[in-house]
DNA sequence: CTTAGCACTCTCGACCGGAGAGTGCTAAAA
DNA sequence: TTTTAGCACTCTCCGGTCGAGAGTGCTAAG
């Protein structure tokens, strides 16, 4: 990419930026008129022309107006686009909103999920954080019924985490306390790393259950409790009734499809800043056509969740970019506020 | 309605079949000539004339075929369809599935969404089993940090509970620890509004504690954990890119509104077996194209999920009502053996 | 380097007309 | 009384045509 004069990096904007607003192609005319330059249509067709040789422009047919490659998106976002923060009142909206909510932690990402959607007009996804390599804090051992014991699993930060087992010997409730207090001393402070590593000598009962400790430690969480899950949306879309294009269809799956947006949380998460995925930058060709804004939020590198904003690639970077980033600083405050 | 003759019935629900097989409108002569009857057209569409002064049919203009109206679909659902089991190869194939996911009951109803979802080519929905009223079994106290505190609550049935709190005064460990035994002891079995109705006497941090209690028993259980949570994608959809009907815009909006579905499945929970919805029932107008199969399973009354299917409502009721009816029973019997 | 002028291209919507499918009616047959 | 054959009629769907409109690319002059 070479470099491009001022005027040309000036019709590129214009372009992108009124064809995000339209929707449609974009004229050397429109170009002129809406903007107020000094300068002819023919002169702004000759700047377009060679923007189109770059690769940052297209016409969808040979008397269109100019459309945006992704191309030509990437270099908007990277190089025209001045970022300024969230307007005031944005923030101001969005504050209030969160303020609500308070000390439910386990909704903060269901908001910052609504919250983007609503201000953004668009898709928006969050997760909660997840906590990497945590230190054990407390246990406790609950018979739920003869035979079938409940174990809790409190972590540093807050987490929590559950395990139901049936035990091969009949236990009693005692006998069960009295593992866990000796394990809770055992196993203060240690990471599942430094427990496998050790492995200390137990009785039995003890064994089994600082084996089910050290399962449950590593485990993935998982989801919990009364969220609805949501699946197959898509197969409906293809039905003829729902006539949705292709591209609705594709989006659907695409959100649906969990590795795939696993995959690009994961490097989501290790890298610091609002990250802008256009059209799938080439890599991710199931994104063909969308676009993802997103950003990690957490405490340091250990406490991290991901959220962020989809649409399609004709997306309103300018306002969807600044959201992103503050509902991220955001969430990052209460994170720290509550678990660090 | 008035009891239709053997033949009317026939005809209808050729109609129906033809109509959901096809998905176009079905003429006197297919009826005929698929099915093989010993009539002629004419007397067919003289039936079908019938049928459409009982509202039971429809024609979209003068020189189509018959469409059922919702009327005939319930008819035919009420009436005519055979309610057969699951076909013994699918019964196998769910019970595989669900072999492998063993004792992870946070994953069932993910797993029974996607089951649904994979089976019927249609979009599906799952809870998790919620439990009502639920009595005390055990509560803990973890400092987090100077001033913060992490309560866990174990419920009968195995639910765990959890709540951050800051305290006004600062207490040790030993103190907090103090004080869960007691209400250990105190609340031992006690539903939340024998709590309520009871409320002993303790000293001011008892007291605090127990109010926490008191209010996170009471509360709604919320989404835990790494759930991806979505929002908002229907705003996509309205978006001119992926211009999809209507219909598929309703759908998306219908999906995510949680309160809508909320209603529904309230009602679900209270009745046996697998109840359907056709074309929102005239109570829902949100659902005017959809239709939705659904069941609730669980033990008793006291521990309720719902799951079922969502679809336009020219959907294969004679597949899909066995399957969400199999599905139920099969998470049914999951639930017994492991929370009952 | 910029601009006016102009021919050229392509889309889009409207309009038309014929083929096809299916109905409703009537009158005859069972 | 019920069923059926025959037939006129209606409506959609599809392809083709046409003109308006928008926008380009080129050329030649400023």
């Amino acid at each position: 990419m070479t470099e491009l004069s001022a005027r040309r990096q000036a019709v590129l904007a214009i372009v992108v930026q009124e064809h995000i607003a339209s929707g449609s192609p974009v004229g050397s005319k429109t170009v002129v008129e809406e903007y107020r330059l000094k300068v002819s249509p023919a002169t702004i067709r000759n700047e377009m022309k060679v923007l189109e040789e770059s690769g940052l422009l297209t016409h969808p047919h040979t008397s269109a107006g100019r459309v945006p490659t992704e191309e030509g998106y990437r270099y908007f976002v990277q190089h025209l686009l001045p970022d300024q923060p969230l307007a005031p009142t944005d923030q101001r909206m969005i504050q209030h909103l969160f303020h609500q909510v308070g000390h439910e932690k386990d909704q903060w990402a269901q908001l910052a999920a609504a919250v983007l959607a609503h201000s953004s007009q668009m898709g928006a996804l969050a997760t909660q954080v997840r906590v990497e390599s945590s230190r054990f804090k407390h246990m406790q051992l609950v018979e739920v019924r003869p035979g079938l014991v409940l174990l809790v699993l409190v972590l540093h930060a807050g987490v929590v985490k559950q395990q139901m087992v049936s035990l091969d010997l009949a236990v009693t409730q005692d006998e069960l306390s009295q593992v866990s207090n000796q394990l809770n001393d055992l196993l203060a402070n240690l990471t599942v790393g430094e427990i496998r590593d050790w492995m200390p000598e137990l009785p039995p009962l003890g064994q089994q259950v600082l084996d089910l400790v050290v399962d449950t430690m590593g485990r993935e969480d998982s989801p919990v409790s009364e969220q609805v899950y949501r699946d197959g949306l898509s197969h409906i879309l293809t039905q003829p009734e729902f006539a949705a294009t292709e591209d609705a269809h594709q989006l659907v799956s695409v959100l649906e499809q969990a590795s795939l947006l696993g995959n690009i949380f994961e490097s989501v998460r290790s890298n610091d800043g609002v990250q802008i995925l256009i059209g799938g930058d080439g890599r991710y060709d199931a994104l063909r056509d969308l676009s993802l804004v997103l950003s990690r939020y957490g405490v340091d590198r250990n406490i991290t969740g991901v959220l962020g904003i989809v649409g399609p690639v004709r997306m309103h970077y300018g306002r969807t970019i600044p959201l992103v980033r503050y509902v991220a600083e955001l969430m990052s405050g209460l994170v720290q506020e509550w678990y660090a």
